[in-house]
DNA sequence: CCGCCATTGACACGAACTTGTCACACGAAA
DNA sequence: TTTCGTGTGACAAGTTCGTGTCAATGGCGG
């Protein structure tokens, strides 16, 4: 679950705004002003920021050029929420940064997705139901994998397993990784069960068994390209 | 230099967007119509690509859907460009993922500061795991190091190891320092256990040993420009 | 209800690799 | 030349991984 800090000082948007946020199953932090929010940012490092330019005390560009400052919470990505949204301003935040600039009044329904769009670049979440990687093509609907065309049955423990790599990008996944995506717990006491199943998925992979490497003390990698 | 790629058939419009992202340094490619770009997008993996929605063969839609199909190039962030940029069809695209929505007319200096802050927060996701110091480049995550783009297989202290002199930044690092940073305590009545991995690492950087600089009586000191 | 079978997690063991240690060689500074 | 810190090769202990195997589980058809 994303955490998000909602800065803003008019109640009643601040209400409307975590209302939906809380609806949409985010972990919400609130604070009224400027400084408190920084307190917040700091404190809480959340995923997201979204924050009003227009606050008592410290106003927003102020909030926004102390984030930037904090190796902390430089890296969050601040969502803009303002009245002053004509091209001029939004050219001045782009400048110093900002990653989304949203005018008021606003849509509810657009702002969470923009919420939505922008945690996801973050953070590279995917949700499609095909999905294709060089060689391999996974159906995650229908619990089917194809190599090069030919179908591999796998079995369901496989299949979140090879889906997980896939998903990847190529990126490394730790052991601890693996075992919370597929297993869902990361006891890393466990015994052998991920080796084993890498065995099993490797032997499926036949002749693709060389895009599974092994990253010794690390875990293992994905190499679509191999 | 980041590379991008404009999909667009209008040649005013497409001239008029690579002429503005050249004149920031950016590498340009170039595509009239969806399938031209799809395959340029998958031949060159850019770092951004602009896209029109209205296109003659492939529209932009489907060229957007089977982009994120393709696992090589869903990570790569989208901005759309359309005069369809009503409420109802900007909150369609970010639903199906669009990172950035641009109506037409639109000013090509806010386009600029737009594709600027996209892959400063695409930028953000890498940068973090990823590190270059003169020839050398280390990923974080996956204890791989390439020197000149070759790679070099590290173990998990030899990496620890690289990791702190890539970091120093050329500092002088003593002995009780790097006991310190790589094995968690200083104590130097040690046996030769961090010369041993410094002669290791050096035979693993092969021509590039010289880097590693032997401060007699002091510590060591890493040369990335040597 | 029963037995079959696929699936799954577990374990033992050996292989492969990593890592700290030592003895000794080497070389720079005094 | 002596001294002291460093480089080096070898080795043993320690880790981590791959593999064969087995028992428990649960679905399914008979």
């Amino acid at each position: 679950m994303h955490t998000i800090l909602v800065v803003e000082d008019e109640k009643d948007i601040l209400e409307l705004i975590c209302l939906n946020l809380k609806r949409n199953d985010y972990q919400v932090w609130e604070a009224a002003d400027g400084n408190t929010g920084l307190e917040q940012a700091k404190l809480h490092i959340p995923d997201l920021i979204i924050l009003d330019l227009m606050l008592p005390g410290k106003d927003g560009y102020t909030v926004f050029k102390e984030l930037k400052q904090d190796a902390r919470t430089r890296g969050i990505p601040v969502l803009i929420l303002t009245a002053k949204a004509d091209v001029a301003h939004r050219i001045a935040g782009l400048e110093m940064g900002v990653d989304e600039y949203m005018g008021k009044p606003f849509s509810p329904k657009e702002l969470m997705l923009r919420v939505k769009a922008l945690l996801r670049r973050t953070k590279r979440v995917s949700v499609d139901a095909s999905l294709k990687v060089g060689d391999f093509h996974v159906e995650r609907n229908s619990l089917k994998a194809f190599i090069s065309g030919r179908q591999v049955d796998l079995t369901a423990t496989e299949f979140k397993l090879l889906r997980v790599f896939i998903e990847s990008g190529g990126v490394v996944l730790e052991r601890d990784a693996l075992l919370r995506e597929v297993w869902g717990f990361s006891d890393n006491t466990m015994t052998r069960t991920l080796d084993t199943h890498v065995k099993r998925l490797r032997e499926k992979l036949g002749a693709h068994a060389a895009c599974l490497r092994t990253l010794r003390g690390v875990g293992y990698q994905f190499h679509p390209t191999l």
